[in-house]
DNA sequence: CATGGGACCTCTAGCCACTGGAGGTTCAAG
DNA sequence: CTTGAACCTCCAGTGGCTAGAGGTCCCATG
């Protein structure tokens, strides 16, 4: 086998996706991709059907979805019915949920930050405000302490790809 | 040694700060808060020196500065010249740009998902715009193309704990 | 003084979604 | 036939923790 025009290289589906090689092959790995035809010396040949699906996980992606929900988006796609278009909604509107709570604590912050970074540093080194806000929060430096109220959980607040 | 009322325990410690008896050891093998005196039985006890550095680093944190860039401020919040300040107003706005910047991508998101979420499904699940929004990027379903224009960085996009 | 149980210890692996590098093979143009 | 870009596999690393296994220590009660 060789790759004809109707089989891209690993590196065609790359452009025309803006996913990265390493990406691509990761999702093979991981089963999001189904691993495609090879080429005599073992090379990736894909479909049109790999270029469908990739577009699809990509734009999902750029939306914040997990692939855990790209996955589930995907299988739900291949249905077209009542149902999966339900359950669609349903992973959308978490992932809607999710991406407004962080937009909440991301706004606070900014605030926070701004006002710590604007306050600077009024001539005197010793009243620096950015390194005593970050010494004392219990002394009337922070606007709120909505920030310091709850035990931290950093691991479900990644942002998805931007420009 | 022994635990006095000068010391605290690992436990003790996060109660007071709020940072998990786990992290603590993790900050300490990463070198943020140094290796505290330890007892005749090999546990850990750590006097007030650690208490405020570890309050800074978890203040720190809330404002979402990585932990390089803590590194950076507790190195200079020791010393308190002029210099140090204005090294530490520096870090201190590009954390702000950087969540400036976060901020702008993830309102576009929140726009972008919540026009899909309402659009909904229209009745028949052919018709369902969440499906088809992530199947056509380019037929028209995007309010903008910001999030597609270019290669996706997600790496830095790391929010901070919230509440 | 023995015992129980909670707090502590070290070490290792796992999370997400990739990214990069080493070291080797294949392909297509000249 | 030679070049060199693109491809291959495998492995390790990123950030910032978190969880678990399997063991030790400390202190209060009986």
């Amino acid at each position: 086998m060789m790759m004809t025009k109707e089989t891209l290289s690993i590196g065609e589906l790359s452009r025309q996706t803006g996913c990265k090689v390493p990406t691509i092959r990761w999702y093979e790995q991981v089963g999001l991709l189904s691993a495609p035809a090879r080429t005599s010396g073992g090379q990736r040949a894909y479909g049109q059907d790999h270029l469908t699906r990739l577009d699809f996980i990509r734009h999902a992606r750029e939306f914040g979805f997990p692939l855990e929900a790209i996955r589930s988006l995907l299988d739900l796609s291949g249905k077209g019915d009542q149902a999966s278009c339900e359950a669609a909604h349903q992973i959308a509107s978490a992932q809607l949920a999710n991406v407004e709570n962080k937009l909440k604590r991301l706004q606070a912050l900014q605030a926070e930050l701004s006002h710590m970074v604007m306050t600077g540093c009024r001539g005197a080194p010793a009243d620096c405000r950015i390194l005593a806000t970050l010494a004392d929060h219990d002394h009337g430096h922070c606007l709120t302490d909505a920030h310091a109220s709850e035990p931290p959980s950093v691991h479900d607040l990644e942002i998805p790809p931007g420009p």
